[in-house]
DNA sequence: TGAAGTTTGAC
DNA sequence: TCAAACTTC
């Protein structure tokens, strides 16, 4: 049987794996590969908490190919020479990969696809990722979105997905050519234990995320529209790193949460999908507008008065020190499990970006290192839409009050009790705001701040002033 | 997928 | 008196 190379990327499953299915409708034997080449990503290569999940990722598709008489080979980059000594070393006919969208990325593989072709190879991509791909919607004036509710309106009147596809049991193997290096050599796993607070929490690979999607199928969906604001529970459904690591298809993530469908869970259902439709219009933006991982959408803002010489007030954002209970227990949250809920993200990108002053590009390579589901079109749509510069964003002037929000969205306090036990102490309506009474504060809690970093009124009065400035 | 201040209208 | 509606940033 001839070979063709599958070249994993961020698709590291092999259900609903387009890429994988060409070379096996092809009557081709997949030589399985990773190429591991960061620094192909430039100034966005992978962080840290990223690198912890993947090496967990790709050992759990190894796992799963030699259950089915296949294995993964790892290979250290350049991609493109490893993929062209992969195809002489295997005789191979054929490369394929799904896409990725991250503008370093798409340049990337561009050439790679050419030069393949070149030198006569059958070259191919498919979309593993997305239900639409980027160019696929355009506005009637022939160019892209830049307001999600047009979009998602188009979007949903062009459905049409995916048909869920099954890996064989068994998949042809196939030992020829490099067998390539050890897990291990590439690097990707933490040299000091910090991650290991993630594991009890996530099972990275395919069938984790099968696991995931199950558990919020039966648990969390039911009440989604409202309890996916509310971070002292599990009201959301935590795929988010599992689906950026290509371990679970969107589409069947859609087709498994339709199957229940019924007038009851029906708004629950479509407030899910919506957050989908979020992430598809990320990806429809880096896409188009590739300069905005980097840069304000809105130019406006190039005028923008941020804070000189934030330093200080950074690294307590940073470690969980702003005196401010709901920010710091999200940036502790996101320090022990690599992951914060999305209520909590809003309110500690407000905070830095509004009462702090400082600029969202901060906080974006803040969440880039320590965020296991980090992925450069969700991380750039959120941080353009909180820091008030993006395409369709929150206003400037819409800023948080992080003690309102607490009490909205944490109103027993249970969640900034779980994450900065030190507070858990303190009766709670204080809780949200302890510096309201420094004599408790100082008596249960004498190691936190004994007040805000910013004031939260002053704070707020600053950031309308200096945006009124900037007009 | 704000907050805060003001107005309005039902008691 | 107070909560909902409205307005402004």
């Amino acid at each position: 049987m001839a070979q063709a190379i599958v070249w994993f990327r961020n698709d590291l499953r092999l259900d609903d794996n387009p890429a994988l299915r060409a070379a096996l409708d092809a009557d081709l034997a997949p030589v399985c590969v990773y190429i591991h080449a960061p620094d192909e990503e430039g100034t966005w290569a992978p962080g840290a908490a990223s690198n912890a999940w993947r090496h967990r990722s790709l050992a759990a598709l190894d796992a799963q190919l030699r259950r089915r008489g296949s294995r993964l080979r790892l290979f250290h980059g350049p991609s493109l020479a490893t993929l062209q000594s992969l195809v002489d070393t295997c005789e191979a006919q054929a490369v394929f990969w799904n896409r990725r969208y991250e503008p370093r990325i798409e340049t990337r593989d561009a050439l790679i696809k050419s030069a393949l072709r070149g030198s006569g190879v059958r070259a191919e991509s498919h979309n593993g990722a997305l239900l639409f791909e980027p160019w696929a919607l355009q506005t009637g004036q022939g160019g892209p979105y830049k307001v999600f509710t047009p979009f998602w309106r188009k979007a949903l009147s062009e459905w049409r997905l995916q048909t869920p596809w099954e890996a064989p049991r068994t998949l042809p193997s196939s030992e020829a050519g490099p067998a390539g290096v050890a897990l291990d050599a590439l690097g990707l796993r933490p040299a000091r234990p910090w991650d290991a607070d993630f594991w009890p929490l996530w099972q990275p690979g395919e069938a984790g995320a099968s696991e995931t999607l199950e558990i919020f199928i039966d648990g969390a969906l039911r009440g989604y529209s409202a309890g996916r604001d509310r971070p002292d529970r599990v009201g959301t459904s935590r795929l988010s790193p599992h689906l950026h690591f290509g371990e679970i298809a969107p589409w069947r993530v859609v087709a498994a949460i339709e199957a229940g469908r019924t007038a009851a869970t029906a708004p629950d259902i479509d407030a899910y999908i919506r957050e989908l439709g979020w992430r598809e219009f990320g990806h429809h933006l880096l896409h188009h507008f590739p300069h905005t991982p980097e840069q304000d959408f809105n130019p406006r803002f190039a005028r923008f008065p941020w804070a000189r010489d934030a330093s200080a007030l950074i690294e307590a954002w940073h470690l969980g020190r702003t005196g401010v209970p709901i920010i710091d227990a999200g940036m502790r949250e996101m320090w022990s499990t690599g992951w914060m809920h999305n209520r909590v993200r809003m309110i500690v990108g407000s905070w830095l970006c509004k009462h702090m002053r400082v600029h969202w590009r901060e906080g974006a390579r803040w969440f880039w290192d320590t965020l296991v589901d980090a992925d450069l079109a969700n991380n750039t749509l959120g941080w353009q839409w909180i820091g008030g510069t993006g395409a369709d964003a929150a206003p400037y002037f819409r800023i948080f009050n992080p003690v309102t929000q607490a009490q909205k969205f944490d109103p027993a306090g249970a969640y900034i009790a779980k994450w900065l036990p030190e507070l858990a102490g303190i009766p709670v309506p204080l809780r949200f705001s302890p510096w309201t009474a420094p004599d408790v504060l100082k008596r249960v809690a004498p190691g936190y701040p004994s007040a805000p970093v910013v004031d939260l009124a002053g704070g707020r009065e600053a950031a309308l002033a200096a945006y009124q400035r900037s007009r």
